[in-house]
RNA sequence: GCGGGAUUAGCUCAGUUGGUAGAGCAGCUCAUUUACACUGAGAAGGUCGGGGGUUCAAGUCCCUCAUCCCGCACCA
């Protein structure tokens, strides 16, 4: 409650000193008073007021640029604490940018996420009027997502703002607006004139529910304990997990060095008995098999697995479909076309057992594919799609290099950091592995492919280009783009690019100081800008890299819906502050660790608010009648100790928030301000006041200028983490009332 | 399988050129019209996961084992 506590005391309680203003009568009070102070930030001129570097004072104009692209939140729900520790995180490195008098530009925006977004507002749908996106019809289901989509987008937006961020909402943009898409479409075009995007027959992973192609990274694994069987393959035994996809297979692979099956020649033709019927099987011998595993021999399948399409295309041979894109059985299957996967395969077994074909079956763990969107198997399949080929060699700037060069030389050489620097490593291996990188989609939410296709005497034409051909007789591509290729543009797309005189007016913010974001897109994301901006820009996207970690509840277990574990960034913001949010999201975490966040945390950081409101109006009471002087010299013997060691501290703490270690300058600003100033240096002063005799002036006087230059140091420093409180407190100093805001004044030295 | 991380007080974590173990929270004892109860003072609590090594000196460096967590790769 925050009742007048004056009530409580008796009317012979010691007279409120004349200076301290009525509202520290009361307990801060974050409900109250956040929203009005970001309004004053935002409001302190047109156009984003101190959000705007364009509208800071004169010493950030004349500072060096400091900018950060917001990580585009997905415009599919609401902002989790996830969000709200990078929000916290990052308005800590503008605001303490600002005040060291850069240029500073935070800039935000949203992320279409394509499959995301449409997937959820599909599943809204039928759940709802259970009907399906082709019951709509292209133009209608396209309707209802961005319907969806701007309201996603409005919650998000408040969400931020409700954490204080002080980020430019004037230059806010969209992964799917207008800018964006001609951006996409400009950096699409770059990459097909230079044969560096292509379209294909290659093995793709397909998500037979989603009815779409997924990337890599799309995918996640689960463990699966299923049957391993062993079959008789003419004179070899092969041993398969999917017997299902065994019908086509005429291929019997063996490693060249396997002993075993030196009797066996390259090429060599052999007759054997198969599901239905005899066949002809052809040896191969390749290096990619692994002798030890099964029985050192298989049949490859190149249609549904990557590893057999290799081997396939590096001996060329045949390649046969046997599953179809809805996950049943082809005609090649004989009795068992028609069937889906999942029946078929006891069946098939059944059948290869009845003639005498299965040697044995044991359990067999392993990993499965499943897409991450839609939970479903995924199949591999040959499909003719578009691609970003990362091996291909092109000219770029006059010199020979491929996409997977570039994307090593931004981290090897030419400087990006990436924090912590173990995840160098990871993204080192990640780009080792990459293949290339399937960018269509077959769903209808995202970038249409800029490509358009004719038939001219029977011959297939295709045109790509910006802006639609003229004739009516063009045809565009059906799929779109897969929505990193988008969010891979965002450090430039955002500042102009590529319109040449938008994107001159903002150049100086490119690269960009710092990409903060979680570390588990690294890859999705963090390695798709640097190819983006390397490749078309010529330069890194961002110098530094911050990763953050997972936020997770008290006792350490993801938050998730079914554990009911969520905590609710606004529940917190509305009952304790937004300040004491932000506090318990970065103290007790370094860049690349998970946080354990719990209620009392918060609680415990929102008194501290209130100590520093208690701290302030204390320091106004004892120290009436003395105004502050800036100039002031004559200190005390012991103030000049605790002056030394303020400035070590401060000098410290700055030494930190360069080496991006916030949660160690959050937690020693919190125990000087509360352990060391308040509790020792406030407690000591009440003495040194009490004191009537003249000798304890010059004392009292030296005490006074510490109190209030400390005060406003401590104030200074702790802005960037709690911006609400501190700008509050500054504007009722009395001192301070017609000078400038918190926000922009200097960080204390 | 390959790689990474963690293991320090009951809980959550700091501890960055090796130099006598630190904080917050919780618990315990005390204080009670105090700038602030959204408070203060105090005490207690750790053989720094086990073992070995380097060193005058190891939580910190090296080796090894154990447990847990997370990526990546997958093998028919």
């Amino acid at each position: 409650m925050t009742d007048d506590i004056s009530k409580k005391k008796p009317a012979s309680a010691t007279p409120i000193p004349q200076n301290i203003p009525d509202a520290f009568l009361k307990p801060y009070d974050p409900a109250s008073t956040e929203d009005r102070i970001y309004e004053l930030w935002e409001k302190s001129s047109p156009k984003s007021g101190y959000f705007n570097p364009d509208n800071l004072p004169e010493r950030n104009q004349k500072g060096d640029p400091f900018s950060i692209v917001l990580p585009p939140p997905n415009v599919t729900g609401t902002l989790h604490m996830g969000h709200a520790a990078m929000l916290a995180i990052e308005d800590i490195m503008i605001r303490y940018a600002r005040m060291q008098g850069k240029k500073t530009l935070w800039l935000p925006g949203t992320d279409h996420a394509a499959i995301a977004t449409q997937s959820k507002v599909e599943g809204i749908i039928y759940k709802e009027e259970k009907k399906r996106r082709h019951d709509l019809g292209r133009e209608e289901f396209l309707k209802r997502v961005e319907k969806f989509a701007q309201d996603s987008h409005d919650t998000i937006v408040n969400q931020v703002r409700k954490m204080g961020s002080s980020i430019d909402w004037s230059r806010e943009a969209f992964t799917l607006d207008e800018k964006r898409n001609i951006a996409v479409r400009t950096a699409f075009k770059k990459m097909y004139d230079d044969g560096l995007i292509y379209r294909g027959h290659r093995i793709v992973n397909w998500d037979p529910k989603g009815q779409t192609t997924i990337s890599d990274d799309e995918m996640v694994y689960q463990d699966e304990t299923t049957k391993f069987y062993y079959f008789k393959y003419g004179p070899f035994t092969i041993g398969t997990a999917r017997p299902e996809t065994k019908f086509g297979d005429k291929y019997v692979v063996m490693h060249p060095d396997d002993t075993r099956f030196a009797e066996y020649k390259h090429g060599q033709k052999i007759d054997l008995e198969w599901i239905n019927g005899p066949i002809t099987a052809t040896v191969i011998k390749d290096t990619a098999i692994d002798m030890t595993f099964g029985t050192g021999v298989m049949t490859i399948t190149p249609w549904h697995s990557v590893v057999d399409f290799e081997i396939a295309e590096r001996h060329g041979l045949d390649k046969e479909q046997i599953i179809d894109s809805y996950g049943k059985l082809l005609p090649i299957a004989g009795e068992f076309s028609g069937m889906k996967i999942t029946d078929a395969r006891g069946k098939i077994v059944e059948k290869l057992k009845a003639k005498g074909l299965l040697v044995k079956e044991e359990d067999y763990s392993h990993r499965v594919a499943t897409a991450e969107r839609t939970g479903a198997l995924v199949e591999p399949q040959i499909m003719n799609q578009w691609f970003i080929g990362v091996n291909q060699e092109f000219d770029h700037n006059g010199k020979k290099t491929t996409l997977k060069q570039l994307m090593q030389n931004a981290v090897k050489k030419d400087g990006i950091k990436i924090l912590p620097d173990r995840f160098e490593k990871t993204y080192f291996s990640w780009i080792d592995n990459l293949r290339d990188w399937c960018i269509s989609r077959q769903i209808w939410y995202g970038h249409r492919i800029p490509v358009w296709y004719r038939t001219v005497d029977g011959k297939e034409e295709i045109y790509c280009d910006i802006e639609a051909p003229q004739g009516s007789d063009w045809k565009q591509d059906e799929d779109t783009l897969d929505t990193w290729f988008s969010s891979g543009l965002w450090t430039f797309s955002t500042l102009g690019w590529p319109d040449e005189k938008e994107f001159a007016k903002m150049r100086m913010y490119h690269p960009t100081s710092v990409l903060e974001t979680g570390y588990d897109i690294i890859f999705f994301w963090v390695a798709r800008m640097i190819l983006m901006s390397t490749y078309i820009l010529g330069e890194i996207p961002f110098q530094t890299v911050y990763l953050h970690g997972l936020v997770r509840d008290g006792q350490g277990r993801k938050m998730s819906k079914s554990l009911g574990n969520i905590i609710d960034p606004l529940d917190m913001v509305k009952k304790y502050g937004a300040d004491a949010t932000r506090l318990s999201l970065i103290i007790g975490t370094g860049p690349g660790n998970d946080t354990k966040l719990s209620e009392d945390k918060v609680k415990g950081y929102k008194n501290f608010a209130n100590k520093l409101w208690n701290i302030t109006r204390f320091v106004l009471g004892s120290t009436e009648g003395h105004t502050y002087d800036p100039n002031f010299t004559a200190w005390s013997a012991t103030d000049t100790q605790y002056i030394t060691e303020f400035k070590a501290l401060l000098s410290e703490v700055t030494k930190e928030m360069e080496e991006y270690k916030f949660y160690l300058v959050g937690e020693k600003l919190y125990h000087y301000a509360w352990h060391t100033f308040a509790d020792k240096i406030l407690e000591e002063s009440k003495v040194i006041f009490a004191n009537k005799d003249t000798s304890a002036f010059a004392d009292q006087k030296s005490r006074a200028q510490f109190l209030l230059h400390t005060l406003y140091s401590i104030l200074k420093a702790l802005h960037p983490f709690m911006p609400f409180v501190t700008e509050e407190i500054w504007g009722l100093l009395p001192v301070h009332k017609d000078k400038q805001h918190l926000i922009v004044e200097n960080w204390p030295a």
